[in-house]
DNA sequence: GTAATCTACAACCAAATGGTTGTAGATCAG
DNA sequence: CTGATCTACAACCATTTGGTTGTAGATTAC
């Protein structure tokens, strides 16, 4: 499926964008209140060339959003990134439940075989 | 509390390790059965030794376990990195709604002076 | 015992990443 | 109008990443 295929990618830039913790504060930081590039820019120990990348990677993993506003650009949360996210993140979890409950029942299985076997 | 104090590599090394669709795939299987390493790499259009670095990669942030078993290295799903990780977006959901229930409550107290100004 | 299998690890390479500086175009303030 | 501010983008650099091949040590199979 091509669908997949190009989602695949997008998925590669969605984690990669949270890998950084200067990224990960901005996603914070802008989930409260907008921020101008150069207003993040100013909390960063980084040049304001390096935070607009940050803010480039954001914006191309569906984690921020940016709005022109004068001569100022807005970046806002963009929600539809994270949900997708923490939705990939449940399949694995699910996953993972699936085969501890199989591996439970297998258990309780053997323990009722105990059962029989012990008066 | 003090509950899990993950320091920001080991948060960037969890995110890391989810950003490519091979070290993805590997934690889907092996979360719902356990793989040696010679399993996953028959799985993939790759080098052996390129399976390896991606299980060491997964190894490292948490997300898998290896466990040597005779000549073979047993790799299973670990839930720790999961769970870190779900927690972590978890937060930041948390975040966006504390802000957008602001706003929220701000176009309801508009909405009411609306209908205080209306007869 | 010998051969096949599984793993570890080193050395190497191309591309991506995260940072820098510098230049230039808009927009706003006085 | 002029100067300050905000942004975009190019060029460059060091390090990391994702892949390769090759070698060597254990363990298992026959």
């Amino acid at each position: 499926m091509v669908v997949d295929q190009l989602s695949e990618n997008d998925t590669d830039r969605l984690f990669q964008a949270f890998s950084d913790a200067t990224r990960r504060d901005i996603v914070r930081r802008v989930s409260s209140a907008p921020f101008s590039v150069s207003g993040l820019a100013a909390l960063y120990a980084m040049s304001f060339a390096a935070v607009q990348k940050h803010v480039a990677v954001l914006e191309r993993a569906s984690l921020v959003t940016k709005e022109k506003r004068g001569r100022e650009q807005v970046v806002r949360a963009n929600h539809e990134g994270l949900q997708r996210a923490r939705q990939l993140l449940d399949e694995y979890e699910a996953i993972w439940r699936e085969r501890s409950s199989r591996i439970a029942d297998i258990l309780a299985e053997e323990t009722e075989q105990l059962g029989d076997a012990l008066p």
